[in-house]
Parts: C-alpha cells; sequence; structure tokens
DNA sequence: TTCATATTGTGATAAGAATCACGCAACCGG
DNA sequence: CCGGTTGCGTGATTCTTATCACAATATGAA
C-alpha cells in the first residue's frame, strides 16, 4: 500500500462523495461485494477511473473478487473526513437555510448543526429541527465557541453574504460553505467552498441552446 | 472568428456565469469599462483565463482599452443562452423547491418558472410566487405542454427522483436539474444536470481534514 | 505624426486529468 | 493443485485545461 501526498484532482474528491451514496444503494440492494464496473455502473463513472481514484489512497479491493461495499464506503468516509462529527452552524433560515437543516443526508454524513441564526427578529426562538432554535446573529460567536463549531454554512441573501462570513471567521469558523450567489472573501487560513446554484441553470441553458453538438462516445 | 467547432471545457461555462454576476456588481459599482485584470480580481480568476475563456466565442474586447462592463455582460448572456425566456417547471416544493422559486436571480437570468408541483395533496392550490399555484403531479403533463415549459427542476426527495425525471421527460421537457442526491438516468436526447449539494459539503470536509495535517503512513 | 502606455487575443507550452492496457492476485471446478 | 477466469492496481499514453508571453491594436499627449 502507498500513502501518497500527490495533489488529488478535485473531481476525484467530488466522485468519491458520489461513490459513497452508490455504495450504500448498493449495499441496500443487497450487494455484500462490488466490482468496479458495477460501481460504475451505478453511478455513471467508468471502471478505470473508480481504480484510479482509489489508488490514490491505498488499495481498498481484493484481485479478481472486487471491493467490500460496507467497508469500502467506510474507507472513503474516513478519505474525505466523514469519520468523525462535523459541528456546523448555518446563518440565514430562510427556506434555503430551512431545507438544509431537514436534509438528512447532512447528518449521515456526519454534519451535525448545532446552531441557526437569522437577522429577521421574528424568527427568533422559532424550533427548526431537533432542539435547534433559531439564534440571533449577534449570538453567532458565543454559540461557536460554546459548541466548537468548525463549520459555517452561509444562507443569507447576496447582500449580507460577506459580512456573515466576516462573522465566521471572526468566531472562530474554520470551514465556509456559501449558498448566496457572490463569492465572499476569507483569510488564507480559511477553507471556502462557494456554491452557486445559479450557475447550474445557467449551464443547462448554455447545453440546451447548443446542443447541435454530438455527445461523447460510449464505451461499448 | 465566430463560435469555433471546438470544445468548450464546462469549466469555461461555469466561469462565464459568474462574469456575468461580477459584471454586474462592477456595473453597479460605476465602472462602465473594465479589464481582464479587474474583473479577474472582481471574481477572483486570473486575467489570461478570462481572455481565454472569451475567445473560445470572439472578441469582445478593445486592445489597450477593455470590455464594455454592460455590453460584456450582454454578450455572454448571449452566448450562454440566457437572453431569451426559459419557461420552467419545479417539481417538489418542499423548502428547496420554496427557496428556488423565491430566488429572484433565476428570474433575472431569464428562467420563468411556469408550474410548481407537489404530490402532498394538502399543498394543492397554495399560491407560492407570484401567481404560481402548487398543482398536483398529475397535472405536470399537461401544464408542460400548454405552457410550453423547457426545463424541469427536481426538488424531491431522492425516493421520487426517478420517477420524476420520468414524468419530465414522458412530458416533453428537454433539459432537467434534479437536486435529489442521487443520479437519475434520462434518454440521451435530454440534457441533464445533477447538483450534489452534499457532496460539497463532503468536499469541504476533505479540504479541512487535510489542510495543515499530512496523512500519517501505515506500515503494513 | 510619432512615441509611450495600456490591454486584448492567441499560439505555444506546461500542467493536470482521464483512459488504456496489462501484470498479477484470488477464487473455482475438476 | 492446476489451468481458467475474474477483476484490481498502476505505469504509460492520450486528451483536456490552464498558463505564459508577446504581437497587435487602441488611446492620448506632445
Amino acid at each position: 500500500m502507498k500513502q501518497k501526498d500527490v495533489k488529488i484532482p478535485e473531481a476525484t474528491i467530488k466522485r468519491l462523495s458520489t461513490y459513497i451514496n452508490c455504495l450504500e444503494k448498493l449495499d441496500g440492494d443487497g450487494y455484500q461485494v462490488v466490482s468496479s464496473d458495477l460501481l460504475g455502473e451505478s453511478c455513471q463513472v467508468s471502471p478505470a477511473q473508480i481504480r484510479k481514484d482509489l489508488s490514490y489512497f491505498g488499495e481498498f479491493g481484493v484481485r479478481g473478487v472486487g471491493y467490500g461495499t460496507r467497508s469500502l464506503a467506510e474507507q472513503i468516509k474516513k478519505i474525505l473526513g466523514l469519520d468523525h462529527i462535523w459541528t456546523t452552524v448555518l446563518v440565514g433560515v430562510g427556506h434555503l437555510g430551512q431545507a438544509l437543516l431537514n436534509f438528512t443526508a447532512f447528518r449521515q454524513h456526519g454534519f451535525r448543526i448545532v446552531g441557526a441564526f437569522d437577522a429577521d427578529p421574528a424568527k427568533i426562538g422559532t424550533v427548526v429541527s431537533d432542539g435547534v432554535v433559531i439564534e440571533p446573529v449577534s449570538a453567532l460567536d458565543d454559540t461557536i465557541h460554546r459548541e466548537q463549531a468548525g463549520i459555517g454554512i452561509i444562507t443569507v441573501p447576496a447582500a449580507n453574504a460577506q459580512e456573515t462570513a466576516d462573522l465566521l471567521v471572526e468566531g472562530g469558523i474554520t470551514g465556509i460553505l456559501n449558498f448566496a450567489p457572490i463569492k465572499v472573501r476569507v483569510p488564507e487560513n480559511i477553507t471556502l467552498r462557494n456554491v452557486s446554484i445559479l450557475s447550474e441553470l445557467d449551464n443547462l441553458a448554455y447545453l440546451l441552446s447548443n446542443r447541435t453538438r454530438r455527445r461523447s462516445r460510449k464505451k461499448s
């Protein structure tokens, strides 16, 4: 087994996340062992790609046999850092925030939302999910410290995204997931991901507008 | 030179979408002309990257001067196919669906949601946004035809995502944006984008897990 | 006009990611 | 325990994307 410390393609990380989902589905379907062929079929990735992705991190399969379904899922979770609880706060309890608070898959992947914050005084005190009550943004700092939260999710309107990011950083958060449709800026030492839902739709529009091109060929 | 026959990188399309946002911001800030340097600064992309991205589609700037802020935004919108209305339906009016229905940026980019559908009988008839009333899923086919809808957005639970996709395809939709956390399958001639919010968080977890800490190697 | 300056557009090059192809390990039936 | 078959792991190869560097072109001043 070799643990390389070469740079891992971001695309690989993205795929690993989907492998987990597919593996859990296949596990539910009764497959105790899966081949890269079967897994690839299930999540629409080439078998070689899967093996290559995994090879960045070690050897998880058995030649001539395949991968243990459950065990591979566990291994990938460990690779992604999903083998422990990520304590998370969420700022901006609009519909999107509410949607994320209720998103069970988050919990299943180890993300526990311990605080929900909103600027609207009328919302303060409302119970949003199991035991989480909406707090004013002014309480952000306290809660982050008390709960030792490491991740912050931004679901406020674009206009307030940057100030929210600043508050999270100030509070001691080290990772931020930003859903507001502008790119926020954070210090070097903070890990940030901007998620642009709008650009996904834009992308779809582009694809639809230019569909004259031939689809990529499939392997036979 | 006009649009070449070359394949455009998907990453380029994604960036074009963000350029629009940045250009509109800069326009609001009073810049009538922007250089690739300024735009790059604003949206955190290298100037060369911007020029290269644009060069796939033509020449939009003036050497020694820069780009007209408004006009470049317009041009990019045209490239992405955002220069006309995309008639859209949305299935699954949970919190996420509701969030998208209220998302003003969608409308600004030309996406008009003309129908909202849900399987829950209790929700039928509720007004969700300007004049849109929640309809039963059984009405999907009719509405798609009547409104000539081209795009379908899936915001139903994972368990119902595939059947929803099938219904959309059956109804005559040509493009689908799927937010359910499983990859749905559609016929060749349908354009599909799967958006995985979960994988964004997973990705963040990975980045956080591997920031300063070098992976310890195990001896077997 | 001509020079100095700004900034685009793009071919060449480098970096990065996906695919291929094959060695090799594990299982199975006889 | 032997030969056939399956299917992983990975170096080599191909394909894709990003970066670089500079010629080309516009502006403004003298």
